[in-house]
DNA sequence: GATGAATGAGGCTTCATTCAT
DNA sequence: CATGAATGAAGCCTCATTCAT
């Protein structure tokens, strides 16, 4: 085992049990026991419990962030772009729910409100490609002259809830319906 | 005092820690302390914590259930229903938002999933207003003929999002960007 | 049992803990079962472990403080007034060894070093009588005319040395020896 | 790079932090670390960190013996002895503050009890000097006829005072005030 | 010999809940 | 009924020491 793994086990343990559990139903005996290391072991590898949950959570940002971005037909329509980020992100959280779970369970937490002021004023790395198709499709007068965070909520609100329902089973997500629902933000949007 | 101001006093204090708080901050004592009386007498009122902040977010959702009655305008158009009861939930959690507070942090819990589960299912009192109006627009073919989940999704997700950016100091909602944003939902839902 | 009772036992055991066995010797579940309560019992009465021994300490020279100057001889000559003391302060600590090792543990220590430097710039209550004493002593010309921190380490280092090895079993001071260094210690500061 | 240095490399570091920091601040790791070598290293050239601790002690002891003894002139009347003596070891610690507070550190430990015990009993090689001074003092009727241990806390405390009031800087030492303590040293312990 | 990752006991503190008064 | 002191399990973290490489 090369000593990275032990890093990634802890992360990849501590992930699921906060997803499954959320922040309380993990502490760090139990995330030391899933991981199969000792307590402390944890402690050679993150300074605190709070930067190894932050560290998951910029992990998760940086993989769904370069996703998003590699699959940006950029160039092409606002409205093409826009129905393929949607299209992309919801198939990153159905392919992994987990990961779905621990940023919603990060996003509500004293770090989340930090994290998501700082997206909507332009300082995150991630919402920026929605953030400046907004302001593109603003000017191309596409969109409805809204302020940025009403349009980032009527973009990816209902998304979030849709994921939500899905990772707990409570409706079905197929490809179908997520082009519907891809289509429906897009008429909340457009002018 | 009465016994039913005391509870009043123990939910009433509670509800405000745990909006401005978290979970996390709103312990047993410190409840009691605001509230005026006796760690050990929350016992008497509520057998458990995990029941007293089950009963007040029951209080809050029965209160906007019945605010969202009483202003529903029965027998008027879909359209006309859904802009007021969007205008509605709006305008109250403006007006309270500690309450917002709460409920969002109660639903993000594990006691939040099943309260969202029997929603969806249709056991809880309270969303039925706007699933009977989805239903009923269904029918009418005025709204897309989507799952109850994802019409719910489409029309309560933008409005959670930007009240909560409201109550954080994010952005200001007044009457025109709320007008804006409840027509932009209708857009979305609309067929 | 009254209330203060529990708070007098928690300082009493602890103060023997560390006098015995330093202060690592005496972590707060090892004072709380001396005391015969619950670990957390001592959090209803002290803040933490740090404000605990400092409360101690802030005891002790409160006691020892009002001892001294009880028994202060004002008016007198100098000599004999430093004599009394000096008197004093080793018959305290011979009746109260326990008070001598807390001190001296507390005194070697971060907070020790703090308190030692407002006490040379005259900034404690406690060492005051000593000090002004010294400054009456220059200006009567009785004493040797050397800093304040010189007259005090001639005066207190060979008491201190001494009580602890009286506390620590390795001499015996009676009487007629406490008289002897006493003696000695004004033979050090006189002119 | 030879053993011996590394052994050398690990008392230095370990002699730095116990000064500055005490005993709390001067984890094993920390000390590898600033010597360069590998926490498990240590445990080659010291069975435990009790022992290197002790070493450490006793090497400084050893040092300070040798320089004391070198610099004594033997032969000489007792007080000229003294005065040297005094001299010597102020200067000692006032060029080495770090060796002060290290022993200042040790000796104040339960450590620290038992080296004082065989000092005074003559078991330990490096009071002798003093003792047997005093002794010869005593026979020769310059020194007051007092016990070992309270010749010794007279002639020593108020140096050990100053020196630690001049390491944390609570004070200057010249030349000058060092002549004077050592005067109002002797002054305490001659006849 | 040297390394440094891993261990796990032990330290301080919090807090939901109980129960004698 | 109300009180609030007391409980003790459980949480996060540190660090001396070991041992496979």
């Amino acid at each position: 085992m090369t000593p990275s793994d032990r890093r990634i086990d802890i992360m990849r343990e501590a992930l699921a049990l906060v997803a499954e559990q959320g922040f309380h139903g993990a502490p760090m005996a139990e995330i030391a026991a899933k991981a199969g290391v000792a307590a402390g072991t944890i402690y050679r590898y993150f300074p605190s419990r709070d930067r190894l949950l932050a560290e998951i959570y910029q992990e998760l940002e940086d993989r769904i962030g370069r996703m998003v971005r590699e699959g940006d037909a950029v160039g092409r329509p606002v409205r093409e772009r826009f129905l393929g980020l949607h299209r992309a992100v919801f198939t990153y959280f159905i392919a992994h729910p987990l990961h779905f779970r621990y940023m919603e369970q990060y996003f509500n937490s004293p770090y989340g409100i930090t994290l998501h002021r700082d997206r909507l004023l332009g300082r995150s790395g991630n919402a920026d490609i929605l953030m400046d198709l907004f302001d593109q499709g603003i000017r191309q007068e596409v969109l409805k002259a809204l302020p940025r965070a009403a349009l980032f909520s009527l973009a990816t609100g209902p998304m979030m809830f849709l994921i939500r329902d899905h990772t707990l089973g409570f409706i079905t997500l197929d490809d179908a319906l997520i082009e519907q629902t891809a289509q429906a933000c897009w008429d909340a949007i457009k002018r």
